[in-house]
DNA sequence: CTAGTACCGGACATCCATGTCCGGTACTAG
DNA sequence: CTAGTACCGGACATGGATGTCCGGTACTAG
């Protein structure tokens, strides 16, 4: 992607499409590095957009969010499609994507109420409860671990991480994964 | 405590240092209703005091916060004194605490690093050093578990508190207790 | 009573994030 | 080429939180 020419100020609908685009990858790094409560005009900013461009395409910041977490979630559906996947696994990559940012679960969690962040919630919940039904039925897990208590391992897991040094992450989830095995393991 | 006269602006040195422990008191309130994030200002408003004397008892939100929770802090070491505390019940008694106000546990793990606030963190530590260790030589805990994974728990439980809806609570914390129990049983 | 002191309350200046608005530009059609 | 349109960038008005500053008041000492 050549660099648009930015000398003059107001560049007219040449940008196109592309504006949103860059929109979303500039947020994906924002939330990264400042968190999903930086300021909005800050992706406008980082984008090098205007903040008119910014509230156009997405009128507030839920909806720029669930755009930007929209692909993390359809990594872990694909990732965790295969047919032997386990909880351990999608434990792994909620941890993969935290590392990077923590954004995401920070969104499911912080305000699950919006209709929006619900239904990526929903399939994220479906996600975990194809994983559970078939890791029970191999006694792999306890009968009495359900969903929620796969979702809130996932929750606590990602917002510890997110509370965590950056340095501190792998100890932290190293730990927090040997917490949940056992407490997931059948009794 | 009888009502100061509020219909002047302005009372003088007459309201001494029963102001610090008004502030306390308002603080506690508001970080109770609104959270830690409160405005500042919201404090000196309920107690009825102006932002001068706020500031002047208080340099910063952080010094207000510690000595609120200086307070939940002497609880918890009051309340596992007994030889006969178990981890679980300081779980218990971090769960009372949330369900009151989920503030002090937010201090703890949002800005650990202020040394006021660490001290509050290595006094907390101590507690569940002492519980584990007892517990640990009755093989009620596993030997595979440390301190810090008391402190990971407890940070985890009261934090899922806090994001809940009140209604949630009890839920909320029945679930994570039964998690963590398993977690720590032996093996 | 009077002068001095210590402390109080709240106005206010400052800063930052938010969301709107508009002059201006690039493209399109005729 | 010209007129019209769609869209862009950034200035700006607004609102709220923060921390400072000062006129004023209650108490104390002489």
């Amino acid at each position: 992607m050549p660099d648009r020419d930015l000398r003059k100020p107001n560049r007219g609908p040449a940008a196109g499409p592309g504006n949103r685009a860059a929109l979303i990858a500039a947020a994906r790094d924002v939330y990264a590095a400042d968190g999903l409560t930086a300021p909005f005009s800050a992706v406008a900013r980082r984008a090098g957009v205007g903040q008119g461009s910014l509230y156009r395409h997405f009128p507030d910041r839920t909806a720029l969010a669930v755009a930007v977490f929209e692909e993390n979630l359809g990594d872990l559906e694909h990732f965790t499609a295969p047919e032997d996947r386990t909880i351990d696994d999608l434990l792994d990559r909620v941890i993969a994507q935290a590392m990077v940012s923590t954004a995401f679960i920070t969104l499911l969690t912080a305000n699950p109420h919006d209709p929006r962040v619900a239904s990526l919630g929903i399939r994220f919940r479906a996600v975990a409860s194809r994983l559970l039904s078939r890791e029970r039925s191999f006694g792999h897990v306890g009968e009495h671990i359900e969903v929620e208590d796969v979702l809130m391992a996932t929750g606590m897991l990602a917002t510890s991480l997110a509370r965590a040094e950056p340095g501190q992450r792998p100890e932290v989830s190293r730990r927090a994964r040997a917490l949940f095995r056992a407490a997931f393991a059948p009794r």
